[in-house]
DNA sequence: AGTGTGCCGCTTTTT
DNA sequence: GCGGCACACT
């Protein structure tokens, strides 16, 4: 009849009975690959079919790159013009813009600021520092932690002060001042007219129960409310949800419980659990049925997975191919890893007529990324990362952003601060202490104390600089409305000088940032041409801009360019992405599981989970793969395999020889690789390493390191230079005498602990008794 | 006021 | 091994 039935013909039974799902409370667990995207997609498509006005759809999605994605299917199924007018976006864009529209209820200016996590963190340093504290014990990136989970667990300034459990915790860690800090915090947010990430969250909970209206406002405008990725949503996102459906119910949510790995941000598991409380007349699908990967890598991680106890039960499973085993790789070092990954996508590309495009190398932290960096660079491969740092976490950008900001927002201290004095205007930390202590003193904002600096004695000069970058503000300001963004921000970086400033840098890093700020400029461009279907004829102001970038995180930057290349990043942020070929890397102890995570059995879980996801990603083929030493912190670290290897049923597997080093060929290796992955790094004498080194039999034991490592580091300092002549960890013996940087000659007392955290207790005449990590401690034998 | 230098701490993961 | 930051120097 109409397209409806075409469309959902092509979806399996489970996908279709849940996209064909029209009314009442909907939950899908979606296992890896199963097409969950399809089904939201095909339900959206579905919904508007039946009627359902595309602006009473709300539709949450983990990123913003998804939600264009989405709405790009959406429309390819029901139109453009159509599929344009769906509230979609993550749940922070989406209520920031709610948030921006009411804000007078809650007196925080329209144009508020959104201050990232450098800028919160900035804050309480000053507050800290303010308040007399030491920040050697209120670490500011802790004290952000903890208020961020309080607020996502709605536990505002004053429930946390009045909680006595929390103030007891508080007490035992030593740090009883925290409640007034985040106190401290929330009231200069409150006056820069500023939020957070997690206020945008906390302030929209507060915001639909505060104001009835309001809520009845938004729960009628969104009758039908699809959550992506709902496994990954923390309680106030929960309450959110729960607040809009309250009227009709209408919700729809997709998750898999065994891909929830962000726990550690407030994610909360057990938001699926409420889900059935809150509506018990829900109806249930699950999709099972996984078209992304082969038998191997869907049974492969099932049987990961199957060792985590907090699960919902589900089998997936594939009509897929069997495929290739999964291919387990030790390398020697982190360098050596990183040379094994790059030739085998040389060659795999070469072999199997691959592109770039299709494989991904896949870490647990970002610091992992520059090994194989490097070597992608030797083989000229073409290579993206991302994380690390984003587009606009670069410097040139954060500044002009914050002319951007405090022209929107004059009371925003963190961008006043930024930029009073950049480029140079003669504007110092004297003066700018001044104005901060005077506004604190006053209980106002740093903008409104210098319409009144006479009163902190600047002297007349000092005064006249001060008032001429005002003056600089507030002609952009004037024109906030009037302007669309590109205008108005050209003209700021023009007039600000900023644009001068970079212009006349002429080094290459330079240049770079020029060319930054161009492309920043030429998105706004962008920006400003586009139209809301909502309010066709208003421009897009400078301030719409702002909350648009605010939000973007670098899994949403796809650019054109970046076509055809290998993607490195973190696991995280690989979730909802597939390549055919994945490389997992750092397969090691303490590094993947993280340290972090050692210490209970959910964290342990969670990393579980994680590697779910990793493994989970791959198409045709994975590839495993650890390293048996690793410089972390510049020290050269002893490793062993990661217990995820094992946990792995073995009949997937192919695993390393265990008798021989990887340069004896004793498998269909490619030869040239393996020479590849030799040649670059090793000068001569580190080529003369003996064998043993290399002939340690599985399981790698850490405690005795292979006995060549010493002798080559005496005889090539210039490759390991941070360790020197300083004794290995295992010639530390109790009774030695040894030589210590800072505490001088002392004797060894006794020696405990496994490697690679061997302590030993060293009695210096000089010092004292010190007891010493041998991992770190630079100790020379006496 | 602006520039340079040495030291410290650091690595989970991100909206 | 690097970057951020405090302090000292010009």
């Amino acid at each position: 009849m109409n397209a409806t039935t075409d469309f959902l013909s092509e979806l399996n039974e489970a996908q279709r009975a849940a996209a064909a799902h029209v009314n009442g409370p909907l939950m899908v667990i979606a296992g890896a690959g199963s097409g969950k995207t399809r089904v939201l997609t095909y339900r959206i498509a579905h919904l508007i079919q039946q009627g359902v006005d595309p602006f009473q759809i709300l539709s949450l999605t983990f990123t913003n790159k998804a939600a264009r994605e989405m709405k790009l299917r959406i429309g390819k199924l029901v139109g453009d013009h159509e599929a344009r007018n769906i509230w979609m976006g993550t749940f922070h864009s989406i209520f920031a813009r709610i948030l921006r529209i009411e804000s007078e209820r809650i007196n925080y200016p329209r144009t508020f600021s959104i201050y990232d996590t450098t800028d919160s963190k900035n804050l309480i340093k000053d507050i800290i520092k303010e308040m007399g504290l030491d920040d050697k014990i209120y670490k500011p990136g802790l004290v952000y932690n903890r208020i961020s989970s309080s607020k996502n667990n709605l536990i505002g300034a004053a429930d946390y002060m009045n909680d006595g459990e929390i103030q007891a915790e508080d007490q035992t860690s030593g740090k009883p001042h925290m409640g007034e800090i985040y106190t401290a915090y929330n009231l200069r947010l409150f006056k820069a007219g500023a939020m957070d990430f997690d206020d945008l969250l906390f302030k929209t909970n507060e915001l639909l129960r505060d104001f009835p209206d309001i809520l009845h406002k938004y729960q009628h405008k969104f009758q039908y409310i699809l959550v992506d990725e709902y496994q990954d949503t923390n309680f106030s996102q929960y309450l959110i949800i729960k607040q809009l459906a309250a009227a009709y119910e209408n919700v729809c949510v997709v998750g898999d419980d065994a891909q929830s790995i962000y726990a550690f941000r407030g994610a909360n598991i057990h938001n699926i659990l409420n889900f059935r409380k809150d509506y018990p007349e829900y109806a249930l699908y699950k999709l099972e049925q996984n078209y992304r990967s082969t038998k191997t890598i869907v049974e492969a991680a099932n049987s990961i997975i199957s060792k985590n106890k907090d699960q919902i039960k589900k089998s997936v499973w594939t009509a897929n191919d069997q495929g290739s085993p999964i291919k387990v790789h030790r390398a020697l070092t982190d360098n050596d890893e990183g040379y094994f990954v790059a030739n085998q996508i040389f060659s795999i590309r070469n072999e199997e007529n691959a592109e770039a495009s299709e494989f991904a190398i896949l870490y647990r932290t970002n610091a992992q990324s520059r090994s194989f960096e490097e070597a992608l660079r030797k083989l000229n491969i073409p290579y993206k990362i991302f994380g690390g740092l984003s587009f606009y976490q670069r410097k040139e950008i954060k500044d002009l952003i914050a002319y951007y900001r405090l022209t929107c927002n004059p009371n925003d201290e963190e961008s006043l601060k930024r930029v009073i004095n950049y480029p140079r205007r003669g504007i110092g930390d004297t003066t700018i202490n001044k104005l901060v202590v005077g506004a604190a003193e006053r209980n106002i904002s740093i903008w409104e104390m210098i319409g009144r600096a006479h009163e902190v004695g600047l002297s007349g000069a000092t005064m006249h600089k001060v008032n001429e970058f005002v003056l600089l503000i507030r002609s952009f300001a004037v024109q906030l409305d009037s302007k669309n963004a590109y205008d108005l921000g050209h003209q700021i970086a023009a007039e600000s000088g900023l644009l001068k400033e970079l212009y006349s840098d002429k080094t290459p890093e330079g240049a770079a940032r020029y060319e930054n700020i161009q492309e920043l400029l030429n998105g706004m461009k962008e920006f400003s041409d586009r139209e809301d279907p909502e309010f066709p004829d208003r421009i897009n102001v400078l301030g719409d801009f702002l909350i648009d970038i605010a939000l973007l995180t670098d899994a949403d930057n796809d650019k054109e360019e970046e076509e055809g290349k290998v993607s490195l990043m973190t696991i995280h942020s690989a979730k909802g992405l597939e390549f055919p070929y994945v490389n997992i890397v750092g397969l090691e102890e303490q590094l993947f599981p993280s340290q972090m995570s050692m210490n209970s059995r959910e964290d342990l879980e969670e990393e579980r989970r994680l590697f779910y996801v990793a493994l989970t990603r791959a198409e045709k083929r994975a590839t495993l793969s650890y390293a048996l030493t690793r410089y972390r912190w510049g020290q050269l670290q002893y490793c062993e395999p990661s217990r995820f290897i094992e946990e792995i049923d073995e009949q997937y597997l192919e695993l390393p020889p265990a008798e021989r080093a990887p340069s004896t060929p004793t498998r269909t290796i490619d030869f040239r690789a393996e020479r590849e992955s030799f040649k670059p790094r090793y000068n001569p004498a580190e080529n003369q390493r003996p064998a043993q080194a290399q002939a340690k039999p599985e399981p790698i034991t850490p405690v005795a390191p292979p006995a060549g490592f010493k002798k080559v580091n005496a005889a090539s300092t210039a490759s390991i230079p941070m360790h020197g002549d300083y004794a290995a960890p295992e010639q530390i013996q109790v009774g030695i005498d040894v030589v210590h940087d800072k505490f001088g000659k002392g004797k060894v007392v006794a020696v405990e602990g496994q490697a690679p955290d061997v302590k030993a207790t060293i009695f210096f005449p000089s010092a004292g008794q010190k007891q010493l990590l041998l991992k770190f401690a630079k100790l020379k034998l006496a």
